[in-house]
RNA sequence: CGGGGUGUAGCUCAAUCGGCUAGAGCGCUUGGUUCGGGACCAAGAGGCUCCCGGUUCAAGUCCGGGCACCCCGACCA
């Protein structure tokens, strides 16, 4: 390619608008431009960079029996309503009508529409298993886009969907798709981590998320110093810690606190840690009030209280709800003596209150008392009032020991880059996709899905690849392998250097890209760098001269020279081909 | 969806208390001098000052309404 005519607007200053270092260096490096919020145009020089990535997945995906396919990202509400996922996905899903009303929905994923297609012909034992991938636009309908492509609305994403007869061999593939895409950001040349995390929306067992680790990513990860445990915070796990101790069980007391409702204020009144509190949140559940507890000292994990209390629509009480659950401003609720509620249907039901596993046994504690200005002391968890259930509900804190081996953890942050499910039955069950197993009874398909934000893996590699000149890109997925910078553009000797150069490359295999602009060098020196092609070769009179050109790695300051008739073979030894 | 901020040339930004023909730097075009790390000189092109309405002799500036974008909190590759 030859940069003359090569659309790639180059920008001295990033847009205003763009907020990362990803973001700010794909717009100046002419890869991207932005359309409305969330939603980009890719440039020649962006594309080159995503087709790299994605064929890197591709041939890894095939590697482990993979078969590409290309699905629909319009789809038909009535599948949608079949999983109940038209109802709980919410608004990131975006809903279409189109000119007969049919509603259908642009895709976020695709777990529906191949479930179907399998459901459809996939009849036996004997097709099993199969692995079926496609590369996607999807959408998803973020509140706030932002982080350029790393966090937009429109992307491109890897989806692969597998079946299985059975768990065993849904676990075993799951394993070999781990290891596929530990090889595809290897490849990639990305520093990560796959650890457990969450599986949110999309449901399942369990799951790992890939993380590129990035100071700028958006996820904590909870990190083992010693064994290989890591996790995503949402989902680190917490040990039982002993009940603290805080002296001989006592007598229940009202504990006036007018005006004090945060554990802090009332610790500070009574000379207390905040260590002997109950801290009370108020959630809403399928409608139902539910009350969680953790120590006064922690913070509560949303994603687990939701796990502990079995999923469902959740949210927080608002003070209206929580005023009228408890009877009591803000910051005076307790599980003592907690008033019945009435449910739609007119029942009085107790409030379920579910305890992180640290406050079991607790005595002496301090909670409010449910009216205003007044707090309990004293208070005996199993004997003044007795939760559903004790569970891991606390947030993570570095403090925390590894809950593998007990060594020291570190939080770090990253990007994740890819979701690896095992979905079990969910998705066959409810789409009854089966087959027909030996003894010709149907059987639920059991499945796994595994996705890849390609051009997430874009602007991750960025934010791990990058200097105060520009982008830094890693060999395997750089838009170009080498740059040729013609010094003297108008010097026939250099120019036609240049060009036998440029010709011999592309004979051989080799992606280059020749700045003959008509820019003075350092103009396109910096451009070079900025969009952080690896290698460089300079023509020019002067090395010329002595029957040479200049050979500059992107990431070193040093420079060697080589023989313009050995030029070839020097490059195609630097490049390992 | 709450809370905060910003919308002026392709990009980054000015424009005093409401007052003259809305400016600068970069980028772009033309000519010239230059030519190994974002040169210089000269001449140009380029504006519905986000949109709609209002106040005023006069609005980029004040008021009302909308829209877009950005930042801080709940989802996800």
């Amino acid at each position: 390619m030859k940069l003359g005519k090569y659309l790639l607007p180059t920008l001295r200053e990033a847009p205003s608008d763009a907020d990362n270092v990803s973001a700010k260096l794909m717009v100046r490096a002419g890869m991207i431009r932005k359309l409305a919020a969330g939603i980009f145009d890719w440039l020649p020089l962006g594309l080159r960079v995503l087709r790299k990535v994605e064929r890197i997945v591709r041939q890894e995906m095939d590697g482990i029996g993979g078969q590409e396919v290309w699905l629909p990202v319009i789809q038909p509400k009535e599948l949608w309503e079949e999983t109940g996922r038209w109802g709980v996905y919410g608004k990131e899903l975006l809903r279409l009508e189109d000119r007969k009303k049919a509603q259908f929905c642009f895709a976020p994923t695709a777990e529906e529409v191949v479930t179907d297609l399998v459901r459809k012909e996939v009849r036996s034992w004997r097709q099993l298993p199969l692995m079926l991938y496609q590369f996607g636009l999807k959408f998803r309908d973020e509140i706030r886009p932002r982080f350029g492509v790393m966090r937009a609305r429109e992307f491109l994403m890897k989806d692969a969907y597998s079946f299985h007869t059975d768990d065993e061999d849904a676990t075993r593939y799951y394993d070999e798709v781990y290891k596929a895409y530990s090889r595809i950001f290897e490849r990639c040349g990305l520093k990560f981590k796959p650890v457990e995390a969450q599986s949110g929306a999309i449901g399942g067992a369990f799951s790992h998320e890939f993380m590129v680790l990035a100071e700028t990513g958006e996820e904590t990860v909870v990190s083992c110093t010693k064994c290989a445990y890591a996790a995503n915070l949402e989902r680190a796990e917490c040990k039982a810690e002993p009940p603290v101790s805080n002296g001989a069980p006592q007598k229940l007391e009202d504990l006036p606190t007018p005006g004090l409702y945060t554990v802090a204020d009332v610790a500070k009144l009574l000379g207390a840690s905040p260590k002997a509190f109950l801290k009370t949140q108020l959630y809403v559940v399928e409608g139902k009030p539910v009350m969680a507890l953790v120590r006064g000292d922690h913070e509560l994990n949303e994603a687990k209280l939701a796990k502990a209390v079995g999923g469902g629509a959740m949210h927080r009480a608002s003070e209206a709800e929580y005023q009228a659950i408890v009877g009591a401003k803000v910051g005076f609720a307790g599980p003592v003596n907690l008033p019945r509620f009435k449910t739609p249907e007119g029942k009085m039901e107790e409030v379920r209150i579910v305890a992180d596993h640290s406050l079991q046994g607790v005595t002496g504690a301090v909670s409010g008392a449910n009216k205003d200005d007044l707090h309990l002391k004293g208070i005996a968890v199993g004997r003044d009032f007795v939760p559903e259930s004790f569970a891991d509900l606390r947030a993570a804190v570095p403090e925390d020991p590894c809950p593998r081996c007990g060594a020291k953890t570190e939080f770090v942050k990253g990007i994740e880059v890819g979701h690896v499910f095992k979905l079990g039955t969910k998705y066959s069950k409810a789409l009854e996709a089966t087959y027909l197993d030996k003894e010709q009874k149907p059987q639920a398909m059991v499945m796994g899905c595994y996705g890849i934000g390609v051009s997430r893996v874009v602007a991750a590699a960025i934010e791990q690849n990058h200097d105060e000149w520009g982008i830094r890109w890693p060999a395997a997925i750089a838009p170009f392998q080498v740059a040729l910078v013609p010094v003297e553009h108008d010097d026939p000797a250099v120019k036609a250097e240049a060009d036998k150069l440029y010709d011999a490359f592309w004979k051989a295999g080799i992606e280059c890209l020749m700045d003959d602009r008509a820019e003075r060098p350092g103009v396109r020196f910096k451009d070079i760098d900025l969009i952080g092609i690896p290698y460089r070769i300079v023509v020019s009179a002067k090395t010329l001269a002595a029957g040479e050109v200049e050979f500059k790695r992107r990431e070193s300051k040093d420079f060697e020279r080589w023989k313009t008739a050995d030029a070839l073979g020097a490059l195609k030894k630097t490049l390992g081909i």
